[in-house]
DNA sequence: AACGTTTTTGTTAACGTTAACGATAACGAG
DNA sequence: CTCGTTATCGTTAACGTTAACAAAAACGTT
């Protein structure tokens, strides 16, 4: 840096602000600007975040269960970060394992993350967001169910999506609907099979408790869960499915049995991940924007660092962002 | 750091000895660790890579078209990383999408990245390559099949792999065998094409240029293949594809189209990513060990860096591993 | 022209660790 | 017991940047 302050005429100070996009004359910033040019200069990380205790590093918590979704996840996360100068540590972390203490430790090396981002299932995992308070590190939570008022977060309103998506289902004439719950610890799980409970309600439907069935929001589960529905004998001409592996499952046992969809059998998944659209027949679903869902979380974040940092305040901000509901081919008779 | 020095009696760099594993009386290194874990003390990251000239990150580059598959890749990696000391840094970069130059320039503040990972398809993307190499970064390669001789790697043997299996298809009785390539840029589409053609010669079939259609690893891309082959109108009993994403799309057009599998047409694919298990009838496929592979790629990349700081020596070295053949229900006739 | 304001730049002192070298203590062999 | 060798520990000086404050320059107002 010495060299470019020299070769510009200028303090190191007025290097440091150049590249810091701070007040400087246009001038001197054009001077500096070339000298760094010219040496090909980059500022030294390592030496940035001693001096300014930030390290520009945004974690990402990444649970296994997340699986190739974390691809969707990604791509907002990355781009936001890559936008605003940060770059993204993935920390892998398993729910339920429980050496959280440890890992938070691991990262905790003063000012190793700025901050941290949690997608499900573990922004629902209270000893690591007990952990995380405790070391001190601010964190946002992507698609939370539980444990609102514990921090900020962004999210759609999953009791409302399931809800419409049921109604969906009504309106085409289905009666008889099955409804495959996810894993009943994530606060999602519960609030989408309330929504689809509260529609069947409205309608005057009965919610028969054989046509209920409890998944883990894994493919292999929702088989499962397919197979106890359609064994009870009752008559059925939709399942609802929590997310879209378990409605993909639902499909694949539907083909197992040579039960067509959607002419025997309606199908409907929610999140709109790949899969849904890698299997026939094409899946319809609820669209969670997850791209904008996890781009705006690091918005939030860094909102949250800078009050932090600046105000000492620990900024508490929600946002919900529209769903939509998409139409293809395992409901639709064509 | 100090005040761990003087509850424990020792200078500051005594615990820095501990701290880093180095040698050090035991008895010292006790009083240093009680008095570590006393103060809840932690090494201040900044600090040690501004000194040390190494910064524990590791850099895994992404390129979309990994989609849902980079999760397989993390888990070795991550693993490894862990177990080293080290935390994985996440670039996304786009295959084909230029700004590589300041992608690398980005995390070139001297020593921000120790080395970087590089998965398919990026670890055959030569201006990548060609911006690590002038910037000095130190990278390996994950399954490439291009440029072999540029850098170390870890990999399968496609050739054999596809081979293999094009000969269990035909010991099973299949004569027209269709091929559905992959991104033909791609080094191992190459590979994979030329493993299949060979295992047909040696057998003394013909490679009927209407049952050879080029995709691109996607899986609109297979659809449109597959297409392609049955809309030929000659017989085929079998479709190989060079990806599970391609051969799940074949699947996908068999149902459509009303075609039993495997009973009149059995499907093959490569990689048995989650895919390969997530549909119905689920895959045979060739298995590429990705979390063995990935996870050797961090021990090789860090042979690598201490070859390049210790003895000043590029370091090449190639590692195959095993693929195994999984036989599933597309291609055995129950 | 003198003075307060604001904008722009410079100086100094950390930030918390480790490299490099030096000093001391412990040990073994003759 | 002496001396060379090795194991152990301490001192000093960076590493490259920015915070905090200070100074100077530019500007507008009366």
């Amino acid at each position: 840096m010495k060299d470019v302050a020299e070769r510009a005429g200028v303090s190191l100070m007025t290097v440091s602000r150049v590249l810091n996009n701070d007040r400087v004359a246009i001038a001197t910033h054009d001077k500096v600007m070339e000298s760094v040019r010219a040496l090909n200069y980059r500022l030294d990380a390592s030496a940035r975040s001693l001096s300014s205790a930030q390290s520009y590093l945004m974690g990402f918590f990444y649970d296994n269960s997340l699986g190739g979704y974390i691809s969707q996840y990604l791509i907002g996360v990355l781009q936001r970060c890559n936008e605003l100068g940060y770059h993204l540590v993935i920390e892998s972390c398993s729910y339920g394992e429980s050496d959280v203490d440890s890992i938070v430790e691991g990262l905790t090396g003063r000012y190793m993350l700025d901050g941290v981002i949690l997608p499900p299932p573990l922004c629902e995992y209270a000893p690591l967001l007990d952990a995380l308070d405790k070391a001190g590190v601010r964190y946002v939570r992507v698609g939370p169910g539980l444990e609102l008022e514990r921090s900020s977060y962004v999210s759609i309103d999953d009791y409302r999506a399931t809800f419409e998506m049921t109604e969906r289902l009504i309106a085409q004439g289905h009666r008889a609907i099955g409804f495959i719950k996810g894993d009943i610890h994530q606060g999602v799980a519960v609030t989408r099979f309330e929504g689809f409970r509260d529609a069947m309600d409205k309608h005057e439907l009965p919610v028969d408790a054989a046509l209920v069935a409890e998944g883990s929001f894994s493919f292999a589960s929702g088989m499962e869960a397919c197979e106890q529905i359609l064994g009870a004998g009752k008559p059925v001409s939709a399942i609802f499915a929590s997310n879209d592996d378990m409605a993909s499952a639902v499909i694949a046992t539907a083909h197992r049995r040579g039960i067509r969809v959607p002419e025997e059998l309606a199908v409907a998944g929610f999140d709109d991940t790949n899969i849904a659209t890698s299997i026939y027949p094409q899946l319809t679903t609820v669209r969670q924007p997850i791209e904008e869902l996890s781009g705006q979380s690091v918005n939030l974040l860094i909102e949250v660092i800078r009050a932090d940092s600046l105000l000492d305040i620990k900024l508490q901000k929600k946002e919900i962002l529209a769903h939509s509901i998409i139409e293809r081919d395992s409901t639709l008779i064509s």
